[in-house]
RNA sequence: GGCUCCAUGGUCAAGCGGUUAAGACAUCGCCCUUUCACGGCGGUAACACGGGUUCGAUUCCCGUUGGAGUCACCA
């Protein structure tokens, strides 16, 4: 049997990384097994509808490489593939109509005040309360009555009270609940529109999706989803529980500074690739001991067996490290297209900026990095002449004054300004001297640079300034040096 | 709090009865170097605890502890 997985996201916002990876591994378990994936948009809330959010969801899987088989824009036969279209066809209403017929499910009538009256326990700030099937003892004739009369009602599912119920996780084995934990959920809202859970359930067996793949969270509430298959005497999906995504402290994944979303992330400087390879391992590891895939190749290699069961911290540091291992890899003129607006930021002079490019391209993890990096290039930035003085190389103020005061004739009579030629020119200077490399060009690139870390060498800076710039530097530097040591 | 799940270094993780318990990030040190970075080499660092089962448990079972999730007319 062909396998058949779906994405099934709320239009509320930004993509969650949470249902990035979920997205990624719908995709990648139907894909590894020549399945399909396909996209259903699941907007029932009403409320919660954020305008242009299903937008986000097609370009983001788009830009990710989720390709989806099926869905709003692409008809497989399974169609509507949006919530909102699918109620119009009454569907959600008929099922539930079913259940009610087999005794499974009742209409409520219940209002605001009786339920917040149930209310019994509140636990760190949450009302928690079981409803009592109080309109499960309702006659027909007074639910006709309350129907007729244009009552608002809604539509409960009628849960056992005595027994168990067991389901099947792929990951987690079986897991049984007892029924008198199991609230009689609402099937159908007062709005005439379908919850989550009931919606979902319809839609994935009508749409014959035959893994479901959700988040950790839904764990909990499985039991009741089997009792729904059970109700209409539906053969249930196989289930795949992936592990929760959640911060440094442990806490599943929520708001934190934008990093939470793939758009965040990608605002931060984050390439897609690097993305979408990292959080393929978070809560997955192939069998090779390797980290760096291209989605084709996590087709190959994506076992779902191999998924773990514990929770897995999006670590933003290794996230960083990744995403410099992809901007190394990059050719370069992908690269550069990047790194230019960043470079243009910084530098408004006029520098050759694919050479300034290519001195950052090994040094930084993610783009915005560029600026901090290259500043000085723009401006001289203020340093202290401590600077000067280096154990290793054994420089000091005096020693860096005297370096600076005899290099200075040597660069204003340089003609060919490159970096070979400048090197060669000091190199001769160290080789006359005696002395190391570092003792000459410590001194040379600090007044050059003015940082403590530049992404280049003292010549390499000195090309890109220019001959008049940096002789301008090297003065400025040996003034410095001079009020410091008279 | 009830229920459910989870438990190998700071983090991601391999392991699926017998291993010197991999690897990666981070961290530390050394080397290289036109400082730093890159790169190379090396170090520190883990099976939560207690009972079983077994000739033998990180691995299987039970309990304890710890952590998380969930308990909506949200998904």
């Amino acid at each position: 049997m062909k396998i058949r997985t779906r994405y099934a996201p709320s239009p509320t916002g930004r993509m969650h990384v949470g249902n990035l990876r979920s997205a990624l591994y719908e995709f990648l378990i139907a894909k590894h097994a020549g399945g399909d994936f396909m996209l259903r948009i699941e907007d029932t809330d009403q409320g919660r509808y954020v305008e242009g959010a299903t937008e986000i969801i097609y370009r983001t899987l788009k830009t990710t490489g989720l390709i989806h088989d099926e869905g709003p824009d692409k008809d497989g036969g399974y169609g509507p593939y949006v919530q909102s279209e699918r109620i119009k066809t009454g569907i959600y209403m008929k099922y539930a109509k079913e259940l009610i017929d087999k005794g499974e499910a009742y209409y409520c009538f219940c209002d605001k005040e009786r339920l917040a009256s149930l209310k019994t326990e509140v636990v760190e700030g949450k009302e928690i309360s079981i409803y009592d099937k109080h309109c499960l003892s309702l006659s027909k004739e007074e639910v006709e009555a309350n129907l007729a009369a244009g009552k608002p009602f809604v539509i409960r599912q009628n849960n056992p009270s005595e027994g168990s119920t067991t389901f099947h996780d792929e990951l987690y084995g079986d897991i049984t609940v007892e029924n008198a934990e199991l609230d009689d959920m609402i099937l159908i809202k007062s709005d005439g529109f379908p919850t989550y859970n009931f919606a979902n359930v319809v839609d994935d067996h009508t749409m014959n999706i035959t893994h479901v793949v959700r988040g950790n969270e839904y764990l909990s509430s499985s039991p009741k989803y089997t009792r729904l298959y059970d109700a209409f005497g539906w053969e249930p999906p196989k289930y795949i529980h992936l592990p929760l995504v959640t911060d440094e402290n442990h806490k599943k994944l929520a708001k934190r500074g934008g990093s939470e979303s793939f758009e965040g992330l990608l605002e931060q400087g984050f390439l897609t690739e690097a993305i979408v390879n990292f959080i393929a391992l978070l809560g997955w590891s192939p069998e090779e001991n390797r980290e760096i895939f291209s989605l084709d190749e996590l087709i190959r290699e994506f076992d779902y067996h191999r998924i773990s069961k514990s929770p897995a911290v999006f670590d933003m540091v290794k996230l960083r490290w990744m995403n410099g291992e992809y901007i190394k890899a990059m050719d370069f003129d992908a690269f550069y297209e990047k790194a230019e607006p960043y470079l243009k930021k910084a530098l408004t002079k006029e520098y050759d900026l694919k050479k300034i490019a290519a001195m950052v391209k090994t040094r930084i993890e993610v783009f915005p990095d560029i600026p901090e990096l290259v500043d000085f290039f723009e401006r001289l930035p203020e340093y202290d002449t401590a600077m000067y003085t280096h154990k290793k190389m054994k420089t000091n103020v005096q020693s860096s004054l005297e370096v600076l005061r005899e290099v200075l004739p040597l660069l204003e009579k340089q003609e060919d300004y490159t970096n070979d030629a400048l090197y060669e020119t000091l190199s001769k200077y160290v080789a006359e001297k005696g002395c190391k490399n570092g003792y000459v060009m410590w001194p040379i690139r600090t007044a050059v640079s003015g940082k403590q870390t530049t992404p280049a060498g003292a010549t390499e800076i000195m090309e890109v300034l220019g001959k008049e710039e940096s002789l301008n530097r090297i003065r400025q530097g040996i003034r410095m040096l001079e009020t410091v040591v008279s």
